[in-house]
DNA sequence: AAACTGTTCAACCGCATGGCC
DNA sequence: TGGCCATGCGGTTGAACAGTT
């Protein structure tokens, strides 16, 4: 223990007296001063940790969703590990969350992403010249891949019941639906565009879905207007270490990536989306909505 | 039932940054 | 301008738990 400093576990009563302190009096002068305080003898930061990553009112804690899975992707693949900007677009769950997530799940389904991704990352050495500039321009590649069609599309995710949460990512194209809720509603990455709560716009139905599919996870789909391409799903090319993009294929019918279609355990997903036109990487799948 | 292995997740650590003096 | 301090962020670690043999 350095200098007296208490280390390990937080007990329920540390929790109580933060969350009591903060909700009463809010965080103060410091996340030291907090401990002081309240007589914790963490350090600040652990104090600060615990709270936003734990305690913080507002989160959620249960597993992830396949629409989340589909954002951390996106976003990984897009910004790298910037664990806190991926925060950004799922609220409710912590950059810490995510990264564990990432690191012990979906990295395991995209080595290549994973590995390519690794190899872009910046580090903070100080170096101006280092400083995400590497991923960023990679990241202006794909923002002018993506036409406004795609890019504008409203991402939703409806909970259960009336209480629908509205979440936003930029340039992804998503709508899940819930059947409980018998309503899909929208919003856009403009702040305030459509709130969680207002008339649905009909911008798609959702697509037919199997009784058995009902009570399940959400179901995605994206709106589809114009012809569709009607081709056999080729498999993804052998595995190449070299390259930068991510080992994800891509259904315009599906937000999900198509490993995600082979997983075993989503059978709702697989049969309630038809293969209609598949994609070997997500640059591919976003540009369809181009033509 | 016990030992072993794999997975998950919370906490910690180091580094960078920004504000203040 | 430079030093100090608090905070933010991403990487790593290790304990707890779950699954397997």
């Amino acid at each position: 223990m350095k200098g007296g400093m208490k280390k390990g576990k937080w007990s329920k009563e540390e929790d109580n007296l933060i969350k009591n302190h903060i909700e009463k009096y809010g965080i103060g002068c410091s996340w030291q001063g907090l401990s002081n305080t309240l007589g914790l003898r963490r350090c600040g930061r652990s104090c600060r940790s615990r709270w936003l990553n734990y305690l913080r009112p507002g989160l959620k804690h249960g597993s992830f969703t396949p629409a989340e899975d589909r954002i951390i992707c996106e976003m990984y693949r897009q910004k790298g590990s910037c664990w806190s900007v991926i925060a950004a677009e799922l609220p409710g769950r912590t950059d810490l969350a995510i990264k564990n997530y990432w690191n012990s799940t979906l990295k395991k389904r995209f080595p290549r992403a994973a590995k390519s991704r690794r190899r872009r990352r910046r580090r903070r050495t100080g170096s101006t010249s280092s400083t995400s500039s590497d991923a960023t321009s990679l990241d202006l590649g794909l923002e002018e891949s993506i036409s406004g069609t795609a890019r504008n599309l409203p991402l939703v995710v409806c909970n259960e019941g009336d209480s629908a949460t509205a979440t936003t990512a930029r340039h992804l194209p998503l709508v899940v639906y819930n059947e409980a809720s018998a309503t899909a509603e929208s919003s856009s990455s403009d702040a305030g565009a459509v709130s969680a709560g207002s008339p649905v716009q009909a911008r798609a139905q959702p697509p037919p879905l199997p009784a058995a599919a009902a009570n399940e996870e959400p179901i995605a789909a994206v709106p589809v207007s114009g012809p569709v391409k009607m081709e056999p799903r080729t498999p993804p090319p052998p595995a190449d270490e070299t390259s930068e993009e991510m080992d994800v294929g891509c259904c315009p019918m599906s937000p999900l990536p198509l490993g995600f279609m082979d997983e075993p355990d989503l059978p709702c997903i697989t049969m309630g989306l038809p293969h209609v036109a598949c994609f070997d990487d997500i640059d591919s799948f976003l540009s369809y909505f181009d033509h």
